[in-house]
DNA sequence: ACGCTTCCGTGCGTTAGCGTACAAAGTGCC
DNA sequence: GGCACTTTGTACGCTAACGCACGGAAGCGT
């Protein structure tokens, strides 16, 4: 049963005309991410992109002192390595796989080609791409004004509509870079999360438990 | 003397082959910009792009509550009004004339004809949307990590870069408003760079006296 | 069962930036 | 010159987040 596996779980493959996709698949490559994979590394050669199905991706901005943050996030919905065909093979953001999962991959110079005939895999690029921008202009104006709080909500949200499941295989270590905060800070937040009956974790384990509460506390970002 | 005036001071606009251009020009129209203008709204439907000359532009993601924080700055380097090629009608974000100047605007619908004709045109627009999006990641990792101290100097010298004089006319309420700070933290900022020796300020009058100094102030981004 | 490592909790003092309030200085208008 | 308005300076308490340091607890291998 190979159906867990179909390319298109990814959306933007699956909204592809099926000539289309006919065309495009045989070049698709399964590679399994585990947690922590970097797919792109700042400043390097790209030489594919990729298409999640059920795995998460962050986009993280790193510093030259090491310091990062998360710009945005990829799941079923988008790609990772927009530069390719934008223009330009390197960016400056770093690609972590967030949650372990399956993607697709094609090399680079086969999107650039599709891309380049004007297809419908054209629009749908860059459509994504316009709603990437978004994201990170609903980031960056929640990092200036928010609480870690809302900050931490925001990004369970964001985690949760990309996953099958509620429940997140995150250390609170690893949250804390993604956000660009200190480590306890993330204790002390998803402390009063769990407190309130929102969540429960255990040793890198994070179980939504009540999602509207969530809500209720994040801000409109 | 219109040479002051010609569209080709904008850098998109420049790096067309002469065909290309020659087909753009008659739809360009001439527009003046004066500080405080607002070229798209956040949510309105836009029916131009600007293509700025000597004029800057601000790109805000404001919230509900009105806070805001700029995103992006677009010089004589770019062009506003992405969203309209790259799908999608409407943009979350908004954009605010920061220097008054002159700029050349096109319809939404020419401009989208042209892109989509995959010209010369459409491969330096979709090069300038990679290097916007690398800008909002800077500044998102800038807002997270950066005193304010240096997102002043950032933000100087990134409005600098798309002047030809070394004087700005912003006031200090209006910097807050970009930066989404405090009008008096840029007080106490621009105080210290202004002991400094490195600006001169009065009254809504900015005049970098120092420029290498700011670099050495800035942080990386 | 033992030790090791990873992960989480907590408790300091410190600091940057916020909110508020008000004073001073420059500008323009009559 | 007088008056209203804009812009900038300053002060004070407050809070969120930081940096650091440690202690405990859960899991893992042997």
């Amino acid at each position: 049963m190979t159906l867990q596996h179909d390319p298109r779980q990814n959306h933007l493959l699956a909204a592809l005309p099926r000539d289309e996709y006919e065309n495009l698949a045989p070049h698709l490559e399964r590679v399994d991410l585990t947690l922590g994979d970097s797919l792109v590394e700042s400043g390097k050669v790209m030489r594919h992109v990729y298409f999640p199905t059920d795995s998460i991706v962050s986009l993280l901005c790193v510093m030259e002192d090491g310091d990062s943050t998360e710009i945005a996030v990829v799941g079923a919905e988008g790609i990772v390595g927009i530069s390719l065909f934008m223009g330009g093979e390197t960016t400056p953001s770093r690609a972590i796989v967030q949650s372990a999962g399956t993607a697709y991959r094609v090399k680079g110079q086969v999107i650039k080609d599709e891309f380049y005939r004007a297809g419908p895999l054209q629009g749908l690029l860059l459509r994504y791409t316009q709603a990437l921008l978004t994201q990170m202009a609903q980031t960056a104006v929640c990092n200036r004004h928010h609480s870690l709080d809302q900050q931490l909500c925001r990004w369970l949200l964001l985690s949760l509509d990309r996953l099958p499941t509620n429940e997140l295989i995150m250390t609170q270590e690893l949250i804390a870079n993604m956000l660009g905060v200190r480590r306890e800070g993330v204790t002390e937040s998803a402390g009063k999360l769990q407190k309130a009956g929102l969540i429960s974790y255990h040793r890198g384990r994070i179980t939504v438990l009540d999602r509207l509460g969530l809500e209720a506390r994040v801000c409109e970002c």
